[in-house]
Order: structure tokens, then sequence, then C-alpha cells
DNA sequence: ACCTGAACACCGTTCAAGT
DNA sequence: ACCTGAACACCGTTCAAGT
């Protein structure tokens, strides 16, 4: 019998993290959490309703996906090197983790979550990555698209509506190059 | 009392789309469904399951999507002015209806469809339009990455993921154009 | 403080039975 | 041919009660 107790937060996070990702999220309940842990499913309760869990979840993948794709960030490389690699460890953390990624972005959140202002300081360095080829004046929309280019390709492989042949692998580094060449122009006649 | 039968494939799909589109998928289920048609939930088995109904659901949306996007085709602008249409038309289509626009692409399906060689001839004219700017040997990589960079924007903004301020207009359209210079770019040196 | 027991509404699904 | 009735397993959730 663990002490203090069976549960708590971090743990169930975690493991509903781990159960979705072996098994896909249709296949994850309450009930069958409740049952990892050998404990009734409305212990649960006093932790996380579902739509909660679920955001913690997406909260956690965060994190790691953020990990990721920090590690480029210390390097002495070119920025549009830097970001080269920031794309390509943001697919590959897509495609290692398909249900988690799947389920980050889907769920409509019409709340302003409460560590916004925290998730924004993160991504600073990733928007002064951006100036550096696009310009300040356009590093947010830069930024923006970047995201919109990786989120978008990586959920269409998921969602396996990229199959009519050739490598993705190209295609993928195609896209995140041209679109880095398309700003990198854009700048110029500012 | 309606003649032949209350229910038949095209109106439950439709119906259901709607559904969806007022209260959100959370809230649409097989049950309430069939109240709608003042019917027993048992009834709906003889035409869907939920899984086969959404997947319906899908296929409908994109042959709305393929409509709201595929009239400039017809026109006779350039064949960038005719991609940057399109990449309006897409994000105007997402926006108008999310909720069903967001579950396009998010069910990972692992057959092929049956109707997967149809798909592919209606997206050939986009990719001939596409050859234009990148060349032929590019093509689908662009048209890939084009889809990529649409879906990828709509998608992170119905999730609420662009809330940094700015106008998201902007960004969309800075971001289609940085990627059609890209694309442009490469051709170039080949 | 942490967990169980009991209960409820709602869901997806099947299938024999009615008309 | 089309729909109902009855039934089942599974789900999310609440809350009083136990220890």
């Amino acid at each position: 019998m663990p002490y203090p107790s069976k549960l708590n937060s971090e743990t169930l996070v975690e493991v509903a993290w781990q159960m979705m990702e072996d098994a896909g999220v249709e296949a994850f309940s309450m009930h069958k959490l409740a049952e990892h842990f050998d404990v009734k499913t409305s212990s649960l309760y006093r932790y996380y309703k579902k739509t909660e869990l679920l955001r913690a979840v997406n909260i956690y993948t965060e994190k790691k996906l953020y990990l990721s794709v920090s590690g480029v960030l210390q390097s002495d490389a070119d920025p549009l090197d830097k970001i080269r690699q920031i794309a390509q460890d943001y697919r590959s953390f897509g495609l290692s983790h398909p249900t988690t990624y799947g389920l980050l972005y889907t769920n409509t959140i019409d709340e302003l979550r409460p560590d916004f202002e925290e998730g924004v300081q993160g991504i600073l360095p990733f928007q002064a990555l951006m100036a550096q080829i696009s310009g300040e004046a356009n590093s947010l929309s830069a930024l923006r698209g970047l995201l919109a280019v990786m989120h978008g390709f990586v959920m269409l492989e998921i969602a396996g509506q990229l199959r009519r042949g050739g490598s993705l692998d190209d295609a993928y580094t195609y896209t995140i190059d041209a679109y880095l060449k398309g700003v990198s122009e854009e700048t110029r006649h500012i």
C-alpha cells in the first residue's frame, strides 16, 4: 500500500498520456485509468474530471515538444540553419507521438490559459530567431507562419492525408525551405 | 407520415453536419440525431454506426470545401493570383464552419478510402496550377506545402492558438505570400 | 485526507419482434 | 422494407459514507 496515496496529479497525467499513446484516444476512459491504479473511478475526481485531464495532458505534451525543439537554441549555427533544425525536430516529435500530438491543438479552448504569459515568454527566443531572417516588423507573422507550416504538415501526415507517394521527408524539407526563403525575400524590400 | 421513410443516408449526414456546427461535436450523439427525426436510436443503425457517420460527415465537408475553393480555377487571373485567392477561400471556409472543418483531418484513418482515386483526380487541376510556379518536378511537394500552410494556420486559429494580437488576416496573407515567393525562387535554380 | 459504494443520466450498439 | 422494444456494456459524474 503506497504512501502517501495511490494517486497524485502528475502521475495521473503521465499515465493517461502513455495510455493514449499506447492505445489511442478512443480507447481511453476514466474507468480504465482508475483500473490501472487499482482504484475506483470516483477516486479520480479528487484530481481531474475528464476534460481537465485532457487539458493537463495537452500541457504535458506541449512541454515535451518545447524541450524537443529548444535544444538548437544553444547551438552556434546560423539563424537559418537553427530554424531548419527546429522544423525537423518539431516534425520528429509529432511523428513519434502521433496520438497525443494530434490532440494538442484540436480542443477549441475559449478561455485564456492561466499559464498564457508564461507560454509567451517561452516563445520569445524563437521569435527573436525568426526576426533575424524576417526583420523585427514581421517576426510575429513569420513565426505564426512557421508554426502553421510545421503543424499543418505533421497533422496531415498523421491523419494519412499525404499518401500519393513520394518522399514526405523531402516534401517537408522543400516546404520549410521555400517558406524560409520567401520570408527572407519579403524582408529585402522593406 | 413521410414517404418512403423518415430516414435516408444523405439527410442523416446533412442533419448531423448541421447539428455539429450548431452545438459542437461534443454535444452530438446518435440519440440526439434520432430524436431530431422523431425515431428510435436503433433505427439509425440501418444506415450508419457513429464512426461511419463521422466519416460520411467528413466527406461531406470535404466536398463543400472543394466547391468553395474550385471557383477560381475558371477565372483568367495569373496562376499566382489564382493560388492566392484559393488560399483566401480555403481559410474563409474553415472559419465559417470551424467545428466540421476542425473534424476533417483529425481522425487517423488507416484504410485507404474507396474514393481515393476520385479525390486525386479532383486535386490534379490544383497541382497543375502549382506546377506553373513551382515547376513540374516540385509540383506535388509544393502542393503539399500549400495545403500544410493553409490547414495549419486555420487549425491553429480555430483552436485559439494565435491570440497574441496583431491581424491574423495579415499574418495569413504574409505567410501564403512568403511561401509562394519561396516556391517560385526554388524553381529558378533547377 | 483519501478512497469506496451506490446511484444516475447518457451513450453506442445489437437483435428479435412488430407492422 | 422500415421501425420499435428491450436489453447490454460502457461511460462520465456526484456525493454520502466509510476508514
